[in-house]
DNA sequence: TGTTACCGAGCGATCGCTCGGTAGGTTCTA
DNA sequence: TAGAACCTACCGAGCGATCGCTCGGTAACA
């Protein structure tokens, strides 16, 4: 670990959401059931709707949660790198890396069901979601144009990095393989070299 | 277009499977229903059950087109390369991103939806999927045991390829920006960075 | 006397799927 | 070569199950 962790260990998402979320990761938003979370949950039906207006509002929930977290998290990495490209650019690589490898249920979910969200809360994620894109592609650029990377297609290598980041949410498991502090070291020399970095 | 075209023009899919795949993209699996597939087909629901048992089926025969397609036309492409490891590399990357971007509705819809697979369909289109993934480990492998690549972590870069390559089904339309060989191009460059490629 | 935190029962809609047909072509006898 | 028998390719109607969600409660606490 290079840089102070920023995200929380934890996501803060209430026992509800946390037991839906469980249910989304293995079937599904739409092939997941009120009363299979409910069960989850420990809840009756009803008890669900007494939080939750909705099935959807769950959905949006975890969405808002998990981008939410996400884009503060990224924000603060590279606000506390410091002034260097470089640091900056790991400090969002790890901060990434670290999200989707610690929360790889939430990240999953939120990106395979984005689909399943409706009207302004699809819209306020997509937002979310070019947010956080524009941070890897601000680097990526900063980083051409002061010759710290020589990458000839920027706005493209920052979107195979975040396909990258994302992709470690598919496979990552933490009970085997590499701790997360090794796979995010693994991934920040990745890629640098997908940014084609001019090594000094 | 650097090698000669190893992929069809269209996956050879039925009317049928054709339109429950502009069902599945929109909707995902479990969020189509039987009678928006006969819909889009112009048949009635029996129509759709003369044809296939089962609404799983459909999603079956959809997986095993695509990944029988990708297979063969991967190993073809990498066996009509040569022997040069970069060639066969750049081979399989190319390959990789037409798929992704010709057919990124198919790609989408099977790899998000491979939770939605039952027992030995899920079995076999895992073992596709993991068998795709080793002819990527292998050139990588080859290329760093050659000293044509450096990168330190050959299975990791792999995976961050793969990565790369399904992200495109996720974003590339074919009506707007690059054209799919501009864009293997590009995406040619970016592997070749990303397995750290020792530029002579 | 509210308010919060629930639950048992069930409503109307919709789900995947099937039943019993029919229309039109092909094949098989007499 | 007429007609019976048999296919393939469907469809209208509807079955039983399950869906998201709600109603009218109750028990505990403020």
């Amino acid at each position: 670990m290079k840089f102070p962790r920023v995200l929380p260990h934890e996501l803060p998402l209430s026992p509800i959401s946390r037991a839906a979320l469980r249910c989304f990761a293995v079937n599904g938003y739409h092939g997941t059931t009120i009363r299979q979370i409910a069960s989850a949950a420990g809840l009756s039906v009803p008890g669900i709707y007494h939080y939750f207006g909705s099935k959807q509002d769950i959905l949006v929930d975890l969405c808002e949660v998990a981008m939410g977290e996400l884009i503060s998290a990224s924000e603060r990495a590279i606000d506390e790198a410091g002034v260097n490209v470089l640091d900056r650019f790991d400090a969002l690589v790890e901060c990434l890396v670290q999200f989707h490898a610690d929360f790889a249920d939430v990240a999953f979910v939120t990106f395979s069901e984005i689909r399943s969200l409706k009207d302004e809360a699809l819209v306020r994620h997509l937002a979310a979601r070019r947010r956080e894109q524009e941070l890897i592609t601000a680097l990526v650029e900063e980083g051409v144009e002061t010759s710290v990377f020589q990458a000839p297609d920027p706005r493209h290598v920052a979107r195979a990095i975040s396909s990258i980041c994302i992709g470690i949410s598919q496979w990552y498991r933490s009970d085997q393989g590499l701790s997360v502090d090794e796979l995010s070291e693994v991934h920040v020399r990745i890629c640098r070299d997908t940014a084609r970095w001019a090594r000094t």
